[in-house]
DNA sequence: GGACTATATTGACAACCTTCGATATAGTTA
DNA sequence: TAACTATATCGAAGGTTGTCAATATAGTCC
């Protein structure tokens, strides 16, 4: 009972140029990558605990506080603010010595239905 | 005109330990790694333009429309593939010399409400 | 069998990211 | 003024990621 005819060959042939030039992707490399910047910025565990303490704690987060509440030390914290800032998901504000932080709740928003929309197109 | 009273100093004197228990992040670290993981398969450029092309043609997507559609080579085309695979985002079906992906649109509409669900907290 | 093809894997290299100690900056207190 | 404090920045070390040429694997065709 050996099949003698074709397998399931995928209706095309070896050889065959198989690839339909309509196959291309929506997104042109420079969107692909400002997308990927979206979901960059919150792919770091770090950033999330950073953005769920200033989330929940409505303005005046200051720096030390904000070093208490992750597992690494004040400089590494510093930079991770900065990127959140870079990505305009939080402010800061300085009084005197200190540095208080709060969430962007609008930008964090909008991010949100970007992603989402993003998200959506694919399932 | 000099301020000889105390500035506009927080709420709190310097030295003074400022850093309340109660600021502490409601992921341990292992959730947040959990989380960061999620946001991280989808932060390359190149894996969102696959998972767009594979999105926008139903099952039937072979490689070389994959190789296609994308400013990579081929090994890294398999390479990207395999990490959206590992992520359980798609699928494959093996015929013959061909290897045909697909998206797990269930998959990725649990992802995307884990992702909704995490950004509302913050928002 | 042998020549050929599509995809996966390996291994090397470069680029990037994260982290931290050390230091700089700038404000406070006395 | 000098001593002290909170935060930011610098620079180096180590780790991870992305990329591709080369090769391996496994199937097809004659």
């Amino acid at each position: 009972m050996r099949a003698i005819l074709p397998v399931v060959t995928a209706d095309r042939a070896l050889g065959e140029r198989c690839c339909d030039p309509g196959t291309r992707s929506q997104y042109s490399s420079r969107e692909a990558v400002r997308i990927a910047d979206d979901f960059e910025v919150l792919s770091h565990p770090i950033r999330l605990q950073l953005l769920d303490v200033l989330a929940r704690n409505e303005g005046r987060v200051c720096v030390c506080d904000l070093e208490a509440a992750v597992p690494v030390k004040q400089p590494t914290v510093s930079h991770h603010l900065k990127l959140l800032r870079a990505a305009g998901l939080i402010e800061r504000e300085k009084v005197g010595l200190w540095a208080y932080y709060r969430v962007d709740r609008t930008a964090l928003a909008t991010l949100r239905k970007r992603l989402t929309d993003t998200l959506v197109q694919f399932a």
